[in-house]
DNA sequence: CCAAAAGTGTTGGTCTTACACCCATGC
DNA sequence: GCATGGGTGTAAGACCAACACTTTTGG
């Protein structure tokens, strides 16, 4: 009984998700997510949340079951059944836990991933187009976000992850129909033109049709 | 390691699921889905059709996994982790299986399920929830009804799954733009005027926006 | 002839999409 | 002054919801 967790994060303009390089046994050198054993008395949500905080030092962020993958030959060496989960992490807050267990660990752009160990690629699949759905009727965006945002930023991470272009107008004029967001009185300044910045009301997941 | 099957069928016009008395222990008594342990050499899904088939003495059904519960506490006498399926019976091909395994196996209307054993009344709630939604964005709803049907019928199968009433004119409008229906050359004739027949074109689970 | 389900179109409102120009800033 | 991203409105079409009468049959 394990867990295995998918951490995606937002960086450097794209979507990217955390990896460990496994150091022994048929799937040395391999590529894999993040996971381990069940405790005796741990319940798997328990699991998955002791798991994420192992590697990157983190609590509290969004994190869902994914499905549950029990081929008996998944492992070769003996029988492990696996329950996914799916995490958002916001960039800034993750510390890269050091570690022995494995030989590297380190964030993949999703659409470059290696090969993967075991049956992850489904997992990887099977992730993406979770977070693809969610993100169009939930608000779960906001736990891939700073606190305070543009809304540039916003629909920069909806066109990374959908990978299509949104056209600006409709998408702030939706959005802020929603009413989800704060406006908040200050602007964020850069190279350009300042932006006003904007913070999720509540930052608890909810359905809602965003797109 | 266990499944648990939410099996779902349409009979006198309401949505049912078949659930077992459990003999012993300390929910002996106890309303429940049916499950059984996973064998050591075999997948969860492979578990999950078998249990299928001892049950209902049904094979080929609907059948998807709908999550995972594994809670240390949630059997009191030893740890079980359990994978929940989702299936979709007609109920003219069911033939409830005789067995000792339980003191009694039935359907009840969903509207008025018993107390329930374990985590089972959470494991209800998620596969409501999971219906209800996969009914509008997939065709799933085929593997409830009989090979032949009039579109009375099917929009009456939806009515009585979301519980809301459907406009006539509108839903044959939406069902027949989708093309997924082939319109036979017969007739229902009953007490009243007859109702042409259809017949799902690919009785194969698709996404596909249905309301 | 009556009850019951089948069958059928139109309209108004809402929602979605496509589209172009000016603005504020840093360099 | 120019390059870059920020900010804004409108019009056409698609989609959805509401709605009532006639037909066909069995009893």
């Amino acid at each position: 009984m394990a867990v295995d967790l998918v951490i995606y994060t937002l960086t450097k303009k794209s979507l990217q998700c955390l990896l460990v390089q496994i150091k022994e046994g048929p799937f040395a050198d391999f590529w894999a997510f993040p996971g381990g054993l069940v405790g005796a008395g741990e319940s798997l949500d328990d699991a998955a949340v002791r798991e994420l905080q192992e590697r990157a030092g983190l609590k509290k962020v969004y994190l869902e079951q994914l499905y549950t993958f029990g081929k008996p030959e998944r492992d070769p060496r003996l029988r492990v059944v696996s329950v996914s989960y799916l995490a958002l992490v916001p960039y800034r807050k993750v510390k890269l836990q050091p570690t022995d267990k494995y030989a590297e660990v380190r964030w993949f752009p999703v659409t470059r991933l290696p090969q993967l160990a075991y049956d992850h690629d489904q997992v990887a699949r099977l992730a993406m187009e979770r977070l693809h759905a969610k993100l169009q009727y939930t608000n779960i965006v906001f736990s891939l976000l700073p606190p305070e945002f543009t809304l540039g930023e916003l629909q920069e991470v909806y066109e990374i992850i959908l990978r299509r272009p949104l056209d600006r107008r409709n998408f702030r004029k939706k959005i802020l129909a929603l009413g989800l967001l704060d406006p908040l009185p200050k602007l964020r300044r850069g190279a350009h033109r300042p932006a006003s910045l904007y913070a999720f009301k509540r930052n608890r997941p909810m359905v809602v049709e965003m797109l």
